[in-house]
DNA sequence: CAAACAGTTTAGCCTTGGCTAACAATATTG
DNA sequence: CAATATTGTTAGCCAAGGCTAAACTGTTTG
């Protein structure tokens, strides 16, 4: 408390909104979103190159660059990074794979990312605007969450 | 072309899921969500500040350490950052203010933020993971879809 | 009113994820 | 089969967003 604040200690203004949530689950909010953002091009580049091995059956350095709108430097430079982790094989020029791990987090991302486009289509969302959503939105959605979409995209399919 | 590749060219095998998208559409979703990426912390910073300033009258340094789980020295340099983009005012070692374009940031991003939440509860999220998962879908949630789920949510509401 | 404490800033370090430019290897084609 | 085009790699640059440690300022209290 240093500037003067005429408020300070009054029955309450007129707050807007809800109350701010206690600090420490505050808190967790932000450093979960920190998170997932540690994470989350790593799925997208295992992701499309499980998609690529799947609908092309090779995965180029050349299309992901193309796929991502991003430079061959920048995609070579993240091979070497999926490289260390263990989760691409690749030999110079020539198509890369998956390992197992990569392979399980190449579905386990497909699986979330068509659980959330699904889920928007079926609100009404259009095709191409869903598409661009749920590529960001995946990687913020809880398993909680994930599983009240799927649920809800298969009523709306019954009906 | 360069690996050998048995299933070149045949009818097409058992391709699971959806086709890939051309490849501009999924450029273009990529893209979309760097974007987002560079402005979403701003966002935050100005959203939590404008939140202080309206529940606690002042908004400090040291609270928006403790909200966001991140060292004072993060905060300080961030501040210099929104400083520079006029978003705030500062003076040292006193509390924060927004500018006018900082608090038209911070109310737009708030609405956002609470219809995000809003609907996830509304969905049938438990409160807690709502916020998580609001905290980091609000970036990625489309003009349209935000519209979509507001009518979600005041439909639910009637109901 | 001096000392201790709390809050803020600065300096310097690190990793990530972009970029361009230059070079190297492979593939295609006249 | 040589020339050209495509693809991939490396080097070196940059900004963002974290961190710790140290210095500084303002507030509170003995
Ligand atoms: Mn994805
Ligand atoms: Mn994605
Ligand atoms: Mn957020
Ligand atoms: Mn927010």
């Amino acid at each position: 408390m240093t500037d003067f604040n005429p408020n300070a200690s009054l029955p309450a203004p007129s707050i807007p909104g809800d109350a701010l949530p206690p600090v420490e689950q505050h808190a967790q909010q932000y450093a979960t979103v920190r998170n997932a953002h540690e994470t989350e091009l790593i799925e997208d580049y295992v992701e499309l190159i499980g998609d690529l091995l799947a609908h092309r059956g090779e995965a180029r350095a050349a299309d992901i660059a193309n796929r991502m709108a991003v430079s061959q430097a920048t995609v070579s430079k993240m091979i070497r990074r999926l490289n260390e982790l263990e989760l691409v094989t690749s030999k110079p020029y020539r198509s890369l794979f998956l390992t197992e791990a990569g392979q399980k987090m190449a579905e386990t991302s497909r699986a979330r990312h068509d659980i959330v486009l699904h889920f928007l289509r079926a609100l009404g969302v259009r095709d191409a605007t869903a598409r661009i959503d749920a590529e960001g939105m995946e990687h913020h959605v809880s398993d909680e969450t994930l599983a009240i979409m799927q649920r809800f995209t298969e009523q709306q399919q019954k009906s």
